[in-house]
DNA sequence: AAGTCGGGGAG
DNA sequence: CTCCCAGACTT
């Protein structure tokens, strides 16, 4: 039998049931699609479920503010996700009259969509025999094939691309690039891949030249920076005993996109309370302080892709109304880094 | 072509 | 600890 055919078999044996899996509209493919990029089901269903309920059409969307849009998506990360979702829903509503375009070539004009995305929509909604090219088939053509070319290499992008394709089978694309992604996800996983029942077994390059766990081959990854941040907490309570407390939105390039967070003061190198006690006034420049406590004494070492982030939180009490001040019973109203969300979670004001 | 962008779970 | 997840975008 061909490897579609293969895969289609055992998709349709082993497929799971996921809440976007028997539908084919193009929002709620969209809209799975974009949360799953970089996500594992499990991280990203729930917040699909939430999405649905609250945005049921792409009309519902368009028509929310960004913040609201943020503050769904916050503790997915990948933030430029979530503010290309909301501008291509409204792309969609302005530029397409609320319908989604049809094909390929269409659905690549949309913010944040792909060549990946555009191929799932196109093929799972239209049946458009695009083939799919995720993280899941890298490493299922790379191993039954045995290519060892670098799959984020711009040679292995195109090579794997125009190989997906040569293999496809263009006439049942819908579960054939469905079948293929939840093979990578199910039997041939990164680690400790079900070899041993697979209906490849017998023609699998990987498998029987030994070259299971070295495939597929990734460039190597770049390296962390370490920055320090300090988050100065400013508190005032006012005579019936109310709290106020301030957020910054993070605006420009980088991490946290327009998200929220306390006000920052970041350093070379790690800080001291005597040092904050002189420098709080460059990030709060008006406060008047009465006491500052430091929060936690090591650092939390907050982890992303390409940074560590040391970070301390310091507790700066004032006895006088500042700018900017916000009721703290409103913070969670907030898109939050979970950074943020973590201290706000602890911390109980 | 290389860098950037999150957070979490598996091993 | 390392790796990687239904990738896209910027420089």
């Amino acid at each position: 039998m061909s490897f579609s055919g293969k895969i289609l078999d055992w998709y349709h044996i082993n497929k799971r049931s996921l809440p976007w899996r028997d539908s084919t509209e193009p929002y709620k493919i969209w809209l799975s699609e974009i949360i799953l990029q970089q996500t594992r089901v499990a991280q990203g269903t729930p917040y699909y479920l939430r999405f649905i309920e609250t945005f049921p059409t792409v009309d519902d969307l368009a028509n929310a503010n960004e913040e609201q849009v943020l503050k769904l998506w916050q503790g997915l990360g990948y933030y430029s996700r979530a503010r290309n979702l909301h501008a291509a829903a409204k792309m969609v509503v302005d530029d397409h009259g609320g319908k989604f375009p049809e094909s390929y070539q269409q659905l690549l004009t949309l913010k944040g969509v792909g060549d990946y995305t555009a191929s799932a929509i196109s093929s799972i909604c239209f049946n458009e025999p695009q083939a799919v090219v995720d993280g899941n088939v890298y490493r299922v053509l790379a191993r039954y094939y045995g290519i060892n070319t670098p799959i984020n290499s711009t040679e292995g992008i195109k090579y794997f691309k125009s190989l997906a394709e040569k293999v496809m089978d263009p006439d049942h694309i819908r579960d054939y690039n469905q079948g293929i992604m939840e093979f990578g996800a199910i039997q041939c996983s990164p680690k400790k891949p079900l070899c041993l029942h697979c209906p490849f077994s017998d023609s699998c390059v990987a498998l029987q030249k030994g070259l299971v766990d070295q495939l597929p081959v990734k460039l190597k990854k770049t390296k962390v920076r370490n920055r320090y941040f300090n988050y100065l907490i400013p508190i005032y309570k006012d005579t019936s005993g109310n709290q106020f407390t301030r957020l910054n939105q993070r605006i420009g390039k980088g991490i946290w996109q327009n998200l929220w967070e306390f006000p920052l003061l970041e350093s070379k190198n790690a800080l001291e309370i005597d040092d904050i006690t002189i420098r709080y006034k460059e990030v709060l420049d008006t406060l008047q302080s009465v006491e500052i406590l430091e929060y936690n004494e090591n650092a939390i070492v907050h982890k992303l892709s390409h940074q560590h982030l040391h970070t301390r939180f310091w507790i700066i009490y004032t006895d006088t109304k500042f700018e900017n001040q916000i009721p703290v019973e409103k913070i969670t109203e907030f898109p939050v880094p979970v950074l943020i969300a973590d201290f706000i979670k602890a911390f109980k004001f």
